[in-house]
DNA sequence: CTCAGTGTTCAGTG
DNA sequence: TCACTGAACACTGA
């Protein structure tokens, strides 16, 4: 479930595990029209071979690689991506370790090959580290720029809870030109970058906010308080690295995600799911009117 | 067999 | 021009 909460994990993953590493080889699938509608394999093998990483980015849904040269390798997961990380070091320590947007597979599983289905693109990195990009349904996008932040994709992005969110007087007066439900606001990448269906319907859960309110009737105080939900639900799930064992006890995530559609909230509450603004939403009428 | 689904873009409409 | 809606993309699993 590719959001921001796992995007950022993956950025974070990437950046401490694949620090000073060099790619040594690029494995990639020429006949992949997909993952590549945007950068020629050609190109991508050249910019990546022999390049050293130095960190990772991320603003919204996107993420890139940072590179020793440029062009640099931006990424989008789509709706089912997914970045595998072989480290080494986890086979000294002898463990694997799960993350909720991304693997860290211990090079002591016998199936790690096996486990490469959908594998898109493979790095192989110096000091026996792999890095595999995954999406099963090829909704994943990669292209290749010298300058992420000003990559047309990336430049109509809004505000990314993590790194520019603005005030609730800012916010307000954005969100009173939205004329449709707060939650199909909540979707606009062109204002929240990064909030994606469970975070947005985990996000009005928290605010006991109606996700029908149109964006433009909401009161000085709901911005606020949606404001500060925000801030709270996604650094949160960020904070455990979007490990979904680890949420709050309390999220509506855990009886929306795995159950069936006639669960209830831990309290007992009736759960509603219902198209809004195209996505299928879950929400909670009783706690929020 | 049918259909929903973590996301985004684009054509069409108002 | 802007805002919004619905279809399309591709595949898996319930």
């Amino acid at each position: 479930m590719p959001e921001l909460a796992e995007v950022e994990t993956v950025r974070k993953q990437l950046a401490t595990r694949l620090k000073n590493h060099r790619i040594e080889d690029v494995i990639l699938d020429d006949s992949d029209r997909y993952l590549f509608a945007f950068a020629k394999t050609k190109d991508v093998r050249t910019a990546l071979t022999g390049a050293t990483i130095n960190g990772a980015g991320r603003k919204g849904k996107y993420f890139w690689l940072e590179l020793d040269r440029k062009p640099w390798p931006i990424f989008h997961l789509g709706m089912s991506g997914n970045i595998a990380i072989l480290d080494p070091k986890a086979k000294q320590r002898g463990h694997e370790k799960v993350w909720g947007g991304a693997k860290l597979w211990s090079s002591a599983d016998t199936d790690f090959r096996d486990r490469l289905a959908h594998s898109r693109l493979v790095l192989d990195l110096n000091k026996g580290a792999e890095v595999a990009y995954l999406d099963p349904r090829r909704f994943g996008r990669m292209w290749l720029s010298d300058d992420p932040l000003s990559h047309p994709r990336i430049q109509k992005l809004g505000f990314d809870p993590l790194l520019n969110f603005p005030s609730a007087h800012v916010l307000g007066e954005k969100l009173a030109k939205r004329k449709k439900a707060i939650k199909a606001v909540l979707l606009d990448q062109g204002l929240f970058a990064g909030i994606g269906n469970w975070l947005a319907d985990e996000i009005l859960f928290h605010a006991k906010l109606n996700p029908h309110t149109l964006a433009s009737k909401l009161t000085a105080k709901q911005v606020r308080t949606l404001r500060s939900s925000v801030l709270a639900v996604v650094k949160k799930a960020v904070s455990v690295d979007a490990d979904y064992e680890r949420f709050p006890k309390t999220w509506l995530f855990h009886e929306r995600w795995g159950k069936s559609k006639t669960a209830k909230t831990r309290k007992g509450q009736k759960i509603i799911h219902e198209e809004i603004g195209g996505r299928t939403t879950a929400w909670v009428p009783q706690l929020q009117k």
